[in-house]
DNA sequence: TTCGTCCGGTGATTTGGGTCACAGCCCAGG
DNA sequence: CCTGGGCTGTGACCCAAATCACCGGACGAA
């Protein structure tokens, strides 16, 4: 795939390096692309499908901090790839995906000399920056019904489907919940006439 | 002051930039230096106190994020200030407090110009992006005990005393919590032989 | 077709923590 | 010296959510 249409917004020099320097990948729906704690080697465009970004504790829980996009970055790759440290979080292929991979040993030049490329480092910055803060809201001050509205909503926001093609313990696990929990709150839901429920599929009632 | 102490990795020619544009301001304790909406006109490191920055919702609720000290910069303030946007944050003086303010118009410049502001801006995104992931982690995976003890952890590391002058009011508000858990919670700690209680005072024991 | 496994529904119970009520305290200001 | 307001301690109660137990239904592999 052409990957330029994911990045208008980049000079013609900065294009030509990228071509030259950077590695493009696919994944699988499920496959890990980063983990907790692994160095980081390079930067992670996105060019197609969906990638989430999570948090993982030493018991098994996990937790979804957000979904990374065709034409966005993640930032967490970027800052350890300037500082050459190490992961803090995970991120898993949620589609099948493609990602380019900038190696990190261009970051400084590429910041100097590209002006676009600058600017998307900070726009990428100021993005994921705001939205932990919006997770941190949610777990601060939500009660779990509340964010498992919000949930579904950046979900088909995101997915760009009307439906969550997705079983009740995967947005337990998500949310770092239980499946009994989110089942209920779901039923509630369907009462309420916001969704209605299949198996392996939420779908969403547009009103 | 002597401001440039704080900052010995900046250059030359950017610590004479910075002390022809930007403004001194003193807090006291206790005084809103940025509040959400609020739009930003200025970079703001720290000279001296310490600056606390945390989130408000609309039903008065409060919920602490970190600290900033001396020799740091508001993350949220640079990157606003690049963009031009609007700070979703909080920030007051836990203590009488001095800030340095550059004005936005600059930051570009500077990024360009001064590879330690660079440096240092690359820094202050990763210092702050590390802080929010783990209070990310205390909020999503921790109970209560776990939470007060990582505050106190914090507060004593940051205040640079042994003892924390607060009431539990105040912690629960930080923990956004209620005072009645907070206090039961340190009664515990108490009987643990962690702390001991005194009014508006908790004496950390070294052990 | 049948069996095993994943999925969802639902009740019972437990628990962390928020809320209410109230009492005793320390301390500052009159 | 007294008094009123902020601080702390504690019991009673409640509620959201986690956990446990169990069921039936759907679907895929043999």
């Amino acid at each position: 795939m052409n990957w330029k249409e994911q990045f208008p917004q980049f000079e013609p020099g900065l294009i030509e390096l990228i071509e030259k320097e950077a590695v493009q990948r696919s994944f699988n729906a499920g496959d890990i692309i980063m983990r907790t704690g692994q160095y980081i080697k390079s930067t992670v465009l996105v060019l197609e499908g969906r990638i989430k970004i999570y948090r993982e504790n030493q018991d098994g829980g996990e937790f979804l901090m957000y979904y990374l996009q065709p034409g966005q970055a993640c930032a967490v790759s970027m800052i350890c790839a300037i500082q050459s440290g190490t992961s803090e979080i995970m991120a898993m292929a949620e589609d099948d995906s493609e990602v380019l991979m900038i190696p990190v040993h261009l970051m400084d030049d590429m910041m100097n000399q590209y002006k676009s490329w600058y600017q998307f480092v900070i726009q990428t910055y100021r993005g994921r920056f705001d939205e932990l803060l919006s997770v941190v809201d949610n777990i601060a001050f939500r009660n779990m019904d509340e964010r498992l509205e919000f949930y579904i909503k950046r979900y088909v926001e995101k997915a760009g489907k009307k439906n969550l093609e997705i079983s009740h313990q995967q947005i337990a696990d998500d949310l770092n919940s239980s499946r009994e929990v989110i089942s209920r709150l779901l039923k509630k839901m369907e009462q309420r006439g916001l969704v209605k429920l299949h198996r392996n599929m939420i779908e969403l009632i547009s009103s």
